[in-house]
RNA sequence: GGGUGACUAGCGCAACGGUAGCGCAUCGGACUCUUAAUCCGCUGGUUCUGGGUUCGAAUCCCAGGUCACCCA
């Protein structure tokens, strides 16, 4: 019976052990230089074959990630987060008081092991910047095999259930979650310096609130209540700005009990900004200003943002009330070019007669009134079709529970979404601030509730009296960042922004 | 929820009804300028699981599992 690699690696950290050699210690490590530090200082100096003349001692760390053994000269490639460098360990170059003897170095170190490496600046007779090593040793002995160098981890499976197999061995996908870090340090500072204050509301909720979706539920002991996770943080928001708050914000995790795809995770992050005294529109130009910003922290020039083959122009280049934005249209009047079928002027027997001859599949629900219609229909024929940003305004009162009824227009509600690549990136409203309204719009959610819609919203009546204290003429906006995310970083499923997603236990 | 496909050594793959094989890695050996190092040699298998058909199954059939993609 032969040794595994693993076994293999477990006894070498066994005989580091017998030698007195800790293959975990825990001492921090002196570096001096990353690998990025040394192609800056050394990248254009030293000719072929030479030696740092000044003998500068350097002192990196990192992960081997390919070992190349000729004898009495061993090459190791060193990677840390910045870089690679190849290091160049002669055998009569190894110190006495090196922790790993030349010996120890060949026999005990494999790819993936963490090590550290204290030496001299050099270039090969092959004419690459190394380092000329003299004492070398072990800071973290890795035990199972490390992942093909060459070829890397490309199992879709293995770089999802074990990201960390997947970003050591691509530097690509390290540095695409190091921009998705970057991108939302970006949103929040613009935020901040907005004047909004970032907001930490309830994740534990008794009651859901703030979307169309099933939650999660969850049980605690001392109260013996179920807690639902929170499907968004919508209401507790609003409750701060009924309490004094002008401008505020949270950008964070919610919960939704739903199926997955390359769209959706169940669950994911998102930013949901809510600013007083303002309006739809006005709470639509900050989505433009928030994508805008974030997509500068990735790209120079926004009109030319690449996306699966396709490009994305973020330019606002449309006349809307006098301003620049992304291309704006309601919603009946994008059904009514898409589809050909215009429900400003039509009723609901003669739209379910025109819908059906299109041979458009329809719920119960989408059939009950002409708003449901109205949104089934573009929410199936339209939607999809929105290749570049454009904002769809203006919903039916039925499926906006939380909107404020238009201004102008019977039925409808001064609301927004945002659609890019067929799919939704944020969605925004004027939101209702009327106690007396608001009862209503729940009591018609929970009709549709007893009448099989499991997302209908439930009733909250502490939200409810939050608005009777008093919310002041207020908007707000929320953005799915995961999607956004992917949009930035030419990512086509959700799950490859997520670094952890939901996956099925094994076993 | 429905459909399609994938699953074989640590990794990447082949064998398509007739003895499970190749490359890389591991292991042993050689080598002071390699960089997917090279050269020589040796290991390594519950072919996802269970059942069926067959003289014989990785291969065909049925059920289950995981994953991916598409549709609702």
């Amino acid at each position: 019976m032969s040794r595994n690699e693993a076994e293999v690696r477990a006894e070498k950290a066994e005989e580091l052990r017998q030698a007195h050699i800790n293959p975990y210690p825990s001492q921090s490590v002196p570096r001096t230089h990353t690998t990025q530090a040394v192609v800056e200082e050394f990248g254009d100096r030293l000719e072929s074959g030479m030696v740092d003349p000044a003998g500068k001692v350097l002192t990196l760390c990192g992960r081997i990630t390919a070992k190349r053994d000729s004898g009495n000269l061993v090459f190791l490639d060193l990677r840390d987060e910045f870089g690679r460098l190849q290091l160049k360990i002669e055998k009569k170059g190894v110190k006495e008081d090196s922790v790993l003897s030349f010996a120890q170095i060949k026999k005990l170190l494999d790819e993936g092991d963490f090590i550290s490496a204290e030496g001299i600046a050099c270039r090969t007779n092959k004419g690459e910047l190394s380092l000329q090593v003299e004492r070398l040793s072990i800071l973290a002995k890795a035990q199972i095999p490390f992942p093909d160098v060459y070829y890397g981890v490309h199992d879709v499976e293995v770089c999802r259930r074990h990201r960390e197999m997947h970003l050591a061995s691509n530097p690509a996908i390290l540095q695409r979650f190091k921009l998705r870090s970057q991108i939302i340090f970006q949103i929040r500072s613009f935020l901040t310096e907005r004047g909004f204050y970032e907001m930490e509301t309830p994740i534990l909720q008794a009651i859901y609130g703030g979307a169309a979706a099933r939650p999660f539920v969850t049980h605690h002991n001392a109260l013996d209540v179920d807690l639902y996770l929170r499907i968004a943080p919508e209401l507790y928001l609003k409750r701060a700005i009924c309490g004094g708050f002008e401008r505020v914000f949270e950008l964070g995790r919610v919960f939704r009990n739903e199926g997955i795809d390359s769209t959706h995770n169940p669950e994911f992050t998102s930013l949901e900004v809510y600013q007083a005294y303002a309006d739809y529109i006005d709470i639509l130009t900050l989505v433009e200003e928030v994508i805008i910003h974030a997509a500068k922290t990735v790209y120079t020039d926004i009109s030319q943002i690449p996306y699966q083959g396709k490009t994305i122009d973020l330019t606002p280049s449309y006349e809307y009330n006098g301003q620049k934005h992304w291309r704006i249209l309601t919603m009946t009047a994008a059904v009514k070019e898409y589809v050909g079928i215009d429900f400003d002027n039509i009723d609901l027997e003669t739209a379910l007669a025109a819908v059906k001859a299109k041979g458009i599949h329809l719920s119960k629900l989408e059939e009950q009134s002409l708003g449901y219609l109205l949104y089934g229909v573009f929410d199936k024929c339209v939607a999809p079709q929105l290749e570049q940003p454009t904002f769809v305004i203006d919903f039916p009162v039925e499926v906006s529970p939380l909107a404020k009824q238009h201004r102008a227009k019977e039925g409808f509600v001064e609301r927004f979404e945002l659609f890019i690549q067929g799919m939704e990136y944020a969605n925004g409203f004027s939101e209702l601030n009327d106690p007396q309204e608001q009862r209503r719009r729940f009591e018609q959610q929970l009709a549709q509730k007893y009448a099989g819609d499991e997302e209908a919203h439930p009733m909250d009546e502490d939200f409810i009296q939050a608005l009777a204290l008093g919310m002041p003429t207020c908007a707000g906006m929320g953005i799915g960042i995961d999607r956004l995310i992917m949009l930035l970083t030419d990512t086509a499923s959700i799950r490859d922004v997520v670094m952890f997603p939901t996956m099925r236990p094994r076993q």
